[in-house]
DNA sequence: AACGCGACCTGCGAGC
DNA sequence: TGCTCGCAGGTCGCGT
């Protein structure tokens, strides 16, 4: 939802101009900002790719543009090596992408589609101007209140499993190289249950702080992890060497569910184009069930008559929320 | 391999 | 009213 209405309206046109506004944002892009630019100016987006918490705009070269430059020599060896064989991309004017423009949104990031007139944002870190086109603004905003999240350029590399990197309408087997090590999210169509639950089955740690670990399942917070695991009527602690099939899939499925409804909540609340990874604050304020929620009645033993408070531990040094009617603690780590 | 923890950053609410 | 303080979140990197 919120990947795919960002596509629609930057793809296939050309960043013309790119006003940093607070460095800070670019921390990640090791050559700096000026670097960041020149990677930038002429380039015209691709496509728009999500994998996790990670976002990223794979670019090519206008026909007349000058080549990027500035790209680490390992990327762009690894990117090139990506490029023969691999299918040409029906709308890509300049060959396969070798390097992507990648936003991390953490906590508070959103990029918003706005027009020249839009006054700026508080927090608007990085503006990029995009060549016109007819009906649609042309500027691409990266708005950050706590600069978690940041912009960067990095190199395409191949994925592992030859699959397409990320979820996009014209997938390439490529992931920007700074997201590889995330594992593919629950919504995924590459995500592989399979896969997942064999890692899972040999981890010897607890089911969230295994839901937690994006190089298992990405996706997935704190938030989304306490409400999927009450939705499962699931325990944090319970040993995941020790969880049915059928458990692992009712956590996934919980977590699709809580995923797909803030990305709704969140990708229509505005006007101009408005993504946040976080989700919509009117989804949170709505439809939490466990998280935040410590001394309110436990809604589902309230809907079968029976008395429960959901409570707050202290957990990886943040919280953890659970019903203790409906998701007992493990004993002995099991059961 | 697993895991804890500090750092990063700023708005906000609690407490004084 | 105005101040300080602690907390919240995702990710990274380091130490154990």
């Amino acid at each position: 939802m919120v990947r795919r209405g960002l596509a629609s309206w930057v793809a296939g046109r050309t960043i013309e101009a790119v006003d940093v506004v607070d460095p800070r944002s670019i921390r990640r892009h090791l050559l700096g900002v000026e670097d960041f630019r020149g990677n930038l100016e002429g380039a015209v987006v691709a496509d728009v790719v999500r994998r996790g918490k990670f976002l990223w705009m794979p670019l090519v070269d206008a026909e007349a543009a000058q080549p990027a430059s500035g790209v680490p020599d390992d990327t762009a060896a690894a990117s090139g090596t990506a490029v023969s064989g691999a299918p040409q991309h029906a709308d890509d004017p300049g060959g396969q992408p070798k390097v992507a423009l990648m936003a991390h949104l953490g906590m508070s990031g959103q990029l918003l589609v706005q027009g020249n007139d839009a006054p700026d944002e508080k927090h608007l870190k990085v503006r990029l101007r995009l060549s016109p086109r007819d009906g649609m603004p042309d500027q691409l905003r990266f708005v950050d209140q706590r600069i978690f999240g940041g912009m960067f350029v990095t190199g395409m590399i191949p994925t592992v499993d030859g699959a397409p990197g990320g979820m996009s309408a014209n997938p390439l087997p490529l992931i920007a190289a700074e997201a590889a090590h995330i594992a593919r999210d629950p919504l995924d169509p590459a995500f592989s249950f399979d896969l997942f639950f064999q890692r899972l089955r040999r981890r010897k740690t607890g089911l969230k702080r295994a839901l937690l670990d994006q190089t298992l399942v990405s996706g997935i917070g704190n938030i989304y992890a306490d409400e999927a695991l009450w939705r499962a009527q699931l325990h944090y602690a319970r040993a995941t060497d020790t969880l049915r099939r059928a458990e692992a899939e009712r956590v996934l499925d919980s977590a699709r569910e809580v995923m797909e409804a803030a990305l709704a909540a969140g990708g229509t609340s505005f006007d101009a184009l408005y993504v946040n990874v976080n989700g919509a604050s009117g989804y949170f304020d709505r439809s939490l069930n466990a998280y935040g929620q410590e001394g309110k009645p436990c809604p589902r033993c309230a809907a079968a008559g029976i008395h429960s408070i959901i409570r707050r531990e202290q957990f990886m040094n943040r919280s953890a929320h659970t019903c203790p009617v409906c998701q007992p603690r493990p004993r002995n780590g099991r059961w």
